[in-house]
This record gives structure tokens, sequence and C-alpha cells, in this order.
DNA sequence: GTATATGCAAAGGCTTTGCAGTGAG
DNA sequence: CTCACTGCAAAGCCTTTGCATATAC
């Protein structure tokens, strides 16, 4: 496993980047930095970094993939009309016990993500 | 709106599985009832109920969309081995007003996702 | 009878793969 | 020097679109 200059860009592109990006929007970000970068390394790294558990990977149901560097535990705001997936608070303990068919389930995260309309859609008045 | 033999076989398939299939699931199984029918009608279909409201596309980490046909308050279980999803009884209250960016957030409802382990990944071996 | 739905095939995204060339250790 | 990584292009999924045909109402 080596550091390259490549994956050095991806990692400080992700770091504290609160917009959850997608894989397409790290591969037009990063080319800043590293203009011959080829989509196939930015798959690469993401893939390899999801399997290392440094980032994590979040459902979503807008055909591409989105990506959470942040692990720390919190939860998730989406606006269902500007697409925006917000990071906010966690409130209150979540269970790690859960039972699946009355068997116990061994919880390693849990992902709540609540799904409406941010304040800037709320209030635009073509719902 | 019509009513088509094709959009009843879609829909007596979803109601009542718990697997929350795939576009795919859906037109491999409802092809046994339907032969000839294309996956095209399976994607209008689907998606047309999504529009309406009758039943729900979950966030998903492969690649492919999950239906949900089950609307009443549950959570999942999502097992990161199998990839099985399953649906199970919510505990506790929900928020229903959250805050981003110190703004109010119009809540339309709460996704709930363990991921980890089923007692039979768990169980097994090569961990 | 007419507008809508179907089925097929082609096209369009996003992601992965194959492979030769490159570069880090 | 060697093996892992890169970049390119091609291929692979999943999904959508265009269009002629079929069919529900």
């Amino acid at each position: 496993m080596r550091i390259t200059a490549q994956r050095l860009e991806i990692l400080k592109y992700l770091i504290g980047n609160p917009i959850h990006p997608t894989a397409e929007e790290i591969y037009r970000d990063v080319k800043g930095e590293q203009p011959n970068i080829s989509r196939a390394t930015v798959y690469n790294t993401v893939n390899m970094l999801v399997r290392l558990g440094e980032i994590r990977e979040l459902g979503c149901t807008s055909g591409c993939r989105r990506f959470e560097p942040d692990l720390t535990p919190h939860d998730h705001a989406l606006c269902v009309k500007c697409g925006r997936l917000f990071d906010i608070e966690s409130e209150g303990e979540k269970d790690t016990r859960v039972m699946v068919m009355g068997k116990p389930f061994e919880v390693k995260y849990t992902d709540i993500t609540y799904h409406g309309l941010c304040q800037t859609c709320a209030g635009s008045d073509d719902n």
C-alpha cells in the first residue's frame, strides 16, 4: 500500500468535506490539483478506503455513490427536493441490540436519515 | 392511469413481500406470470408507484434500487456480509423536529438502518 | 376511437476491468 | 529492480428513452 500524490489529494479533499461527495464530484474537484487523474484511480482509491474502514459509503437513491469521511456518530438529513444531504448531531442513544426474527443482530453502526424538506426548499412556492 | 395485467402482477408481487426486491428481482419473478413483460414496464411501474407514494425507494449501497412496499413505520437491519435487508420493529419515538444548520427541517419520514451481522453470518467462521 | 401502456432495442449513466506504461520503495 | 499504481479505453451493470404496436377505457 503506497502513498501516492493522487491518493493524498483524494484524502485531502475528503477530510473535512461536509458535502458527502459522489465519485464524480471527487474526480471533478481533485482534477484541479491532479489534472491527469483518471476515474479509475478515484474509484480504486475510494473502494480501498471503504475496505480499510477509513470512509463509509452512504445509502443513496440517486444512482451514484456518496462517501462519508466523518466516522464520528452523527445523523443525516436528506432534502428530497434539492437532494442535498446535511450532517446533523445525533440526539439520544442508539440501540445496539436489535432483534431480527427473534435472533440477535450484531450492530456495527446505526444509520439515521431524516427525509424531508430543508428550510430553503420548504419555503419555495412550487411544492 | 390504467390497470393492466402487468401492473397488477407487479403490485401482487410487491404486496406482502418482505425481501425489498430490486428492479431486476421484480422483473425476474414477475416474468413467471407475465413471460413477455419487459424491463421497461417494470421500471415504468415502480417509478410510477414511487411517484404516487404507494411504495418507497430505499437507500442502498449495492448499485441497484430496492423497493419497500410496507409503508408502516419500521426500521431495517442490513447484514453487511450477506446483503440481506430485514424489517424490524421500531423502538421508541422518532424525532420529527430536527435542525439543519440552526434552521428547522421538515421531516417526512425517518429511515433507521442498523448495519451489522445477522445471526447466520455472525456465526460463520470466516469473519 | 383515442390516449395510454407495452415491448423491443438503443442509448445513457456510473462503475469496474484489462493492460501497457510508470514510479515508489 | 520489482511490484503496485496510474491512466486510458473498453466492457459491464442498471436504468431510461424512442418508437411502433397493442390495448384499456
